[in-house]
DNA sequence: GATGAATGAGCGTTCATTCAT
DNA sequence: CATGAATGAACGCTCATTCAT
């Protein structure tokens, strides 16, 4: 059944899009991007329909996000949408990757040359909070809670907030090689803790309108003390 | 907006369980449980409703439990639902209400008589895993983001998460006062940090199946460092 | 995943109609039908939307049937037929079981005291352009091929045109015990052909407005050649 | 209606494949088959695409079947349907009829050299089944109820079924002026008898997996006692 | 002639909530 | 106080068809 239905599905689909190398990372290869024809117009309408899907998981959250809405903003056709995303879930989770790889683009930049611990860390919650400042509202939206989403079948999925708590932990575990870190932390742990502590203190931070500066700093100083 | 809601429900509401004093205080304020009469009918279907509520927000999340699942799982009459809660909502908040205040006796009582940071940070947390293993799910469930549930409307209502965070807060603020923690901590941050990271940490610990000794050790170490 | 939908769906759905007796059968046990009450409703808004299914199926077919046509028909809301219904399909199975147990009745009318084979193939038929005289085009519709509707799944459902050649199986097999029909007939097989000729010849009839008396009486003699 | 429809089109349509001469005549006007140049390449499509449509009607039924499906298990593109078809109705038709045709020259063939009414109407049947083994649900699917197609518009195209009604109605009031069928018979009412029961016989033979000759023999006694 | 991305009316269905009993 | 049948706006999604390239 399954089989069938994905056979009746519409092709398009190229996953979730394309990481971008570029950034912090000189030399990217180009990937053929049509300058015509339909292929072209496809992209386009991708791009739209992120752009508005973006847009609207932000402003107004996933279950307040009707697929038609998202349409109707990029200014393609209701049935447009379907061409680009399997529903409305693949579409979230499209909009979560893609932000992640925002993100992780910002702080790759900050870490370029960096030395101690303290200065990674403060790096890295400078890049999360420069990111949140362009782009306000979207990291809390893509660290929206998957199993809160799904009805049920595709658990399986990698939810941005993982994917963050083990670039942390792995970034924790490098640091810890050199000796930055206390040896007796499990850095695995210790990067679910930190991205758990961000996504909370960071709603904490915008809700209450505190200094982002100042709340950098005692973040960054409590991290680092945890894990010196 | 809550007034006008408040103004359509005619029943007498009991609305949101009686707050116990907040925090990490133990004792609830007992309301005399009647032992007969309509009033003591009520009072079963709404148990019976809340223990039905519990139960499918645990298993199936917020969005896939219906009112009138919980109504049949409760054993009682669809329009009873809305005799006892204003709306699902509503029902829900009840729902991490109720967890919230049987988490605080369950901390209140680890908290007895210990007097350093350390022992207080690691009986919280042995407080909140021991909870989490009377009942599994629970916390996973009330824990989860409001943002998410609401169609944009209410986001004024009180949710859990924050109530445990500022709990913490002046908790830590107590202790800062006695001089155990820093005093350059900003103990109401801190408090969001660790709820934030207990939140991430904890589905961290139960997805991989951690040792929960162990991670409470580890977890709580890091508590102490940075906030030491 | 079907537990899971079956456990979501809502209760109603006694099945489909329960077969009357009544008719031929002089004692029929009276089911209980409230007169008052929740049932009673439940009980009119059924027998509405059936009566608005079956006028809907048999002027429009079934793909150019809504449900919410049917509900609209019937005079209650959109929800209303999901709460005795599954699924459009249901509701279509539904329509024709009755039409088959309401042609049951008149066919078992009139064999009641038939003793030869000419005598029983024509009053069969009798009952049956009786009932299209008096319920046009319902057995058209309700003879529809099931393999049609559905959509791959349900095929296992007994349908109405394998029920009735079944029935005229059985009613051979029985004139031939009685030396009525030739030994040779494999009486099954001609069930079934009897039944498709009387659904194309009567489609031919209807359509080229042949005199009803005549056309019984053709078809009764061909039948009854084939059989002796 | 139609007229409407074909000048809706520009294409050159050339429309319902060239009809044989109709009922059992066996040799159909040869059309010249370019064997270069564009017309070529439009020939090649209209067959991928015809295959390409019996294969899906045949394996997933009609409304299971859509343009987009039978374009992509053609390897053309979605539009070229278009430039042959004017909708899937006419697709579906023009399978239906292209089985007609086949299913005609197969009987043409089977009839060549018969002489009595036995013989004759068993060599069609033969002929049916044979082509039923070599097209496996090929008859199934062109039969289908055009009523049950068509959203209820369109019923005023010739479905394959009336075609072979008339066919057969044909040929009994030849044998009948041969004085092979009795002169009572109304052959056109029989030739509609004979395809509803060949029909419905059909399906019950393939599904009950009855033994092909033998059924073949025993409908081939049936319909002669009941002509002579 | 061929393409395939785009279209949008319309589909079948759900579910939080109401209200007559 | 409790009931549960009824509601209908709104949902996510499909697919026959069009048209710019």
């Amino acid at each position: 059944m399954m089989m069938e239905k994905a056979e009746r599905t519409e092709a398009g689909q190229t996953g979730h899009v394309a990481r971008s190398d570029d950034g912090a990372n000189p030399i990217a290869p180009q990937p053929d991007i049509p300058e015509t024809g339909p292929a072209k117009r496809r992209l386009e309408s991708r791009r739209k329909l992120m752009e508005a899907a973006r847009r609207l998981f932000v402003e107004r959250g996933y279950h307040a996000t009707r697929p038609q809405d998202i349409s109707r903003e990029a200014g393609v056709g209701h049935g447009t949408f379907y061409l680009h995303f399997d529903d409305k879930l693949d579409c979230f989770l499209a909009f979560g990757d893609e932000a992640a790889s925002e993100l992780d683009v910002i702080i790759a930049a900050h870490l370029v040359s960096v030395q101690t611990l303290d200065d990674a860390v403060l790096e890295m919650l400078r890049g999360i909070f420069e990111y949140s400042r362009k782009n306000p509202g979207v990291l809390a939206a893509a660290l929206t809670d998957i199993s809160v989403l799904s009805t049920g079948e595709e658990v399986d999925r990698v939810v941005p907030a993982d994917r963050w708590s083990l670039g942390w932990g792995r970034f924790l575990a490098e640091m810890q090689a050199k000796g930055h870190v206390a040896p007796d932390v499990d850095t695995t742990l210790a990067g679910y803790l930190i991205v758990g502590a961000i996504r909370q203190g960071g709603a904490y931070a915008s809700l209450n309108g505190l200094d982002r500066d100042s709340t950098i700093e005692a973040m960054a100083k409590l991290f680092v003390r945890a894990l010196k």
